[in-house]
DNA sequence: AAGTAAGACAACCGCCCCGAT
DNA sequence: AATCGGGGCGGTTGTCTTACT
């Protein structure tokens, strides 16, 4: 318990990480997966402990991130999955992909919560203000009572911390059926990241399923391929200078027919958050399922460049071998995961030897570009990565630009 | 221009869960 | 069954930037 073990070792660098840093983890991990993370420090040549760098990985180096500002459909998003989740964090970032849950922590903290009692909402039970401040006077009155009569041992589920969501509260008493949102998607396979200490969520009608439950049903209602291409999601009272009925009651969050007047475009990762159990665990609990195919077959050449699809894992080619040299390593997307006996993302062996370790330290380059390019810019990040200029990557993005299209089907029954 | 407050973002800490032994 | 280590998550703190006085 506590701290972990690796965080003991002294002379273990804190703090910010310098380009420096970044770029060996990078690098590590892009050739030689993170494997098990404890190890992954001493095999790239870093004074971090193993959690720092999994975090450095999972929140800022991760090929998969999406940079820049939130646009307003993610913000309302993450307000209902607030609303149904709660403060669980990762399980909101499954539905927003190349989003980490720190970024949504951090924005709703911020941000968002400021912005919803600017509404006259309550971020915690995502009641009106008013409401919820005659229900605090109320509480005290009733503690006061319950004190009095020697009973105010109840958990309250306002508290500043509501698990789950209010909205799954809600839920809790009242019929979800009445809105049409029978299950048709559960987490039947239930990923880790689901059930990871949410068993609360997993057991009779969780609140992923009250989710998924109304995604799916939306989507029954469109078209497959509108299902596959945008996520249906229910346009919300939370925006803009919309204010929230009198009460939270689910029947009154508004839920067009169809309810497809506020879907969100998403690329073809998208469907990772459609698909809930298989692939949500290749997005969260697996971060080294995302690879931008780079080079990929040409059966399909209109689909896009840059694709990140959760079947795919990212592989180094066991074809890099020296005769080709780290300038031609392809970076291929490859269902066949476990077939291959080349790199796989975080399949390290962890008895890597100290010895390879060694030898995976990467030559320094000379940069040229400042780090905080590479990151923003993925055509300047896979340069980087393939010893490339980002113009010649360019250019051969450009050429061979297709799509695996039995990689979902793989995956993705 | 300097100081300060607020906001945004990054990272750490402590705890929990789970699988291996 | 108990213990241990690794991974993951949510809360919190620290740091940097920006806006304001």
């Amino acid at each position: 318990m506590g701290r972990h073990s690796c965080c003991y070792k002294q002379k273990l660098r804190k703090g910010l990480w310098s380009p420096e840093e970044d770029e060996k983890l990078l690098r590590h991990i892009t050739k030689y997966g993170h494997g098990c993370w404890s190890s992954v420090p001493k095999q790239a040549g870093l004074q971090r402990c193993g959690k720092s760098c999994r975090l450095r990985w999972i929140n800022y180096l991760r090929p998969d991130l999406k940079r820049g500002t939130f646009s307003q459909e993610e913000e309302d998003l993450i307000i209902e999955l607030h609303g149904v989740l709660g403060n669980r964090w990762s399980q909101i970032a499954v539905q927003l992909p190349g989003r980490t849950d720190n970024e949504i922590k951090n924005l709703w903290n911020s941000c968002l919560k400021k912005k919803l009692r600017q509404r006259g909402i309550d971020p915690v039970t995502h009641k009106p203000l008013s409401e919820v401040e005659n229900g605090e006077e109320m509480d005290q009155q009733t503690n006061s009572r319950n004190k009095n009569s020697g009973s105010s041992s109840e958990l309250n589920l306002n508290a500043e911390n509501p698990k789950p969501g209010p909205a799954l509260q809600q839920q809790q008493h009242t019929s979800v059926s009445a809105h049409g949102y029978q299950t048709g998607m559960e987490c039947s396979s239930s990923t880790k990241a689901m059930n990871s200490g949410n068993n609360n969520l997993i057991a009779s009608s969780t609140a992923n399923d009250f989710f998924l439950d109304r995604f799916a049903t939306t989507a029954s209602n469109a078209q497959q391929s509108e299902f596959v291409g945008h996520l249906p999601i229910p346009q919300l009272n939370y925006s803009s200078g919309a204010r929230l009925p009198t009460t939270t009651s689910s029947s009154n969050l508004w839920f067009p027919q169809g309810a497809l007047a506020g879907s969100i475009e998403f690329s073809s990762n998208a469907i990772c958050t459609v698909l809930p159990s298989l692939t949500s665990s290749f997005t969260s609990a697996a971060p080294m399922g995302f690879k931008p195919s780079i080079t990929v077959p040409s059966e399909n050449p209109s689909m896009p460049s840059f694709a990140t699809t959760g079947s795919c894992y990212w592989e180094a080619s066991a074809a890099s071998n020296s005769s080709s040299g780290s300038s031609s390593r392809e970076l291929q997307s490859n269902s066949s995961f476990f077939e291959n006996s080349g790199f796989s993302w975080g399949l390290v062996d962890c008895s890597t030897s100290d010895k390879d370790a060694q030898i995976h330290l990467m030559e320094s380059q000379p940069e040229e570009v400042k780090w905080p390019e590479y990151l923003n810019n993925p055509l300047l990040m896979a340069a980087a990565l393939q010893n490339q200029t980002p113009q010649s990557l360019y250019n051969e993005i450009k050429t061979e630009t297709h799509f695996l299209p039995h990689s979902s089907t793989t995956m993705w029954p």
